[in-house]
RNA sequence: GCGGGUGUGGUAUAACGGUUAUUAUUCCAGUUUUCCAAACUGGCGACGCGGGUUCGACUCCCGCCACCCGCACCA
């Protein structure tokens, strides 16, 4: 098989209705991605999937859907308004960039609880140069949250953020699952949605995006277990990435992430990596995220964050695993791994060799010649039939039947039925093999089991 | 944000400071076709946006936007 570049699944996931270029008609908009219906099916799929297999299928797991716009006091109290903000300075000769902590850190200064203006002030101080040997010059707050205004004034008091990730929501609702379901600890509270990050540079086509969508929760749990509930996850995310998703095991990869590299709530971090036609590149994260969040909620909201075990043991604030999933970054995985060059009949073919669990159609009915009409109309009843029992069914009578397959093959359908002559006779259709092309036949009546 | 590259129908592309912007494919309508992109006929569809130079700009210049590559960033 010949190497893919990114190129090659932006151009089919266009063609092909996967995914557009947001806001496309006025030149776009960096960092923002729009899916078609090919591919809000890829991912409603997805989502569904890992939905059923970390929440349905589990009874410890609390799905929830909490509000994108929240009080900005969650995110001082989460430290994602100091803490994901980024000052970097200018050197004055190159125009790069540098994060100014980092430069001071290096120097030896402890930056903690320094502002922007201290930091600069330091600067001066010590005389420091860019690691190029240049002046510094035009400091600047870089905050990875959005801002927008509540209301027609736009002033402090009014300023709220997109949130930056989805597992604020799971925090500030953990009380009130408690409250309605009473579960024993350990218990994880889910949520799939939207984040938002104002990144310095979207790259990659939907790899690093300005708006994405995260499937994450919060596993809370007595600290004493830390170190097995966060084995037991890092198994079942792997057991996710191959069982669902397909992805062979020797393209995810397990990065420990380093303490200096760590988000500021972390005390231990797993980052699961993918093997992307532009490099391995993170896919998943999971991360050991202590009690620092429930803590810092309990502090700044005044709330008691305190679980009481119901054998009257001491209470206490649980800690929390955190196994965080891209859903975008996990479409183009399984796009790109899905993505397959093959000879058939001497002609190259490509096609998508999607799980059927995910392939956003499941199959594709046709008559074999689309001017006889007794074809047509007993294509159509088996069409109609298959189409209330899958949902994601269609029909196609374009062109030739090859050239049919091939359009299906691009898609990643997993079979396609044919009416034929032979179907008027005994009511029998053929069921092609997307992987195979092989062709079986099945009676009509049991085509729902076959494909 | 820095540096480099690219920007022409849905996709992939050609050419040109000056007639109606090339080709393939897709798509639509038909003819044909008894299982892997067959053939034929007809049709729709494009110069990223904004300025400038010029009698005239898709083409040259400037700015912007977007994408790709390298760096930086990625709490």
């Amino acid at each position: 098989m010949s190497d893919i570049s990114l190129e090659d699944i932006a151009s089919l996931a266009k063609r092909r209705g996967f995914i557009y270029q947001g806001s496309e008609i006025y030149g776009g908009l960096a960092g923002t991605w729009d899916y078609g219906p090919l591919g809000v099916t890829l991912k409603r799929n997805i989502v569904n999937a890992w939905w059923k297999f970390f929440v349905e299928s589990r009874d410890d797991m609390y799905g929830i859907d909490s509000a994108i716009l929240m009080n900005p006091k969650v995110w001082i109290a989460s430290g994602h308004v100091a803490g994901f903000t980024d000052p970097l300075i200018e050197d004055t000769k190159t125009k790069k960039r540098f994060r100014l902590d980092h430069l001071l850190e290096d120097a030896g200064v402890d930056v903690k609880g320094m502002d922007l203006a201290a930091m600069v002030a330091a600067v001066q101080e010590k005389g420091l140069k860019s690691p190029d040997g240049n002046d510094l010059a035009n400091p600047a707050s870089f905050n990875l949250l959005f801002q927008t205004n509540i209301g027609a004034v736009e002033d402090e008091a009014s300023t709220v953020y997109l949130r930056g990730e989805t597992a604020q929501g799971m925090f500030t609702n953990y009380r009130n699952i408690i409250d309605s379901f009473y579960p024993d600890v350990p218990f994880g509270v889910a949520q799939v949605g939207k984040a938002f990050r104002n990144e310095i540079s979207p790259r990659d086509f939907i790899f690093r995006v300005r708006e994405f969508e995260i499937a994450e929760f919060e596993y809370f749990i007595h600290p004493d277990k830390w170190e097995e509930l966060f084995e037991r996850w890092r198994t079942q995310m792997h057991k996710w990435c191959e069982e669902v998703l397909g992805l062979p095991a020797d393209k995810v990869h397990e990065l420990e992430v380093p303490p200096e590299d760590r988000a500021h709530y972390s005390k231990r971090t797993i980052d699961f990596e993918f093997d992307f036609p532009f490099g391995k590149k993170e896919l998943y994260g999971l991360a050991y995220r202590t009690d620092f969040d429930l803590l810092n909620h309990q502090r700044d909201s005044g709330k008691n964050m305190e679980y009481r075990p119901k054998d009257g043991s001491a209470p206490f604030v649980p800690h929390v695993i955190e196994p965080t999933f891209g859903v975008d970054r996990t479409l183009m995985a399984v796009m790109c791994n899905a993505y397959t060059e093959d000879q058939i009949g001497g002609e190259k073919r490509v096609y998508l060799k999607l799980p059927k669990d995910l392939a956003p159609v499941k199959a594709c009915v046709s008559p074999l010649l689309k001017n006889k009409p007794e074809l047509v109309s007993k294509a159509r009843e088996v069409y109609d039939m298959l189409k209330r029992e899958l949902g994601a069914v269609m029909w196609d009578d374009n062109g030739n039947i090859g050239k049919r397959y091939r359009r299906q093959d691009e898609i990643g359908t997993p079979a396609c039925v044919t009416i034929d002559f032979q179907t008027l006779e005994d009511g029998t259709v053929t069921v092609r093999n997307r992987d195979t092309a092989e062709q079986t036949r099945f009676k009509v009546e049991e085509l729902k089991e076959h494909v």
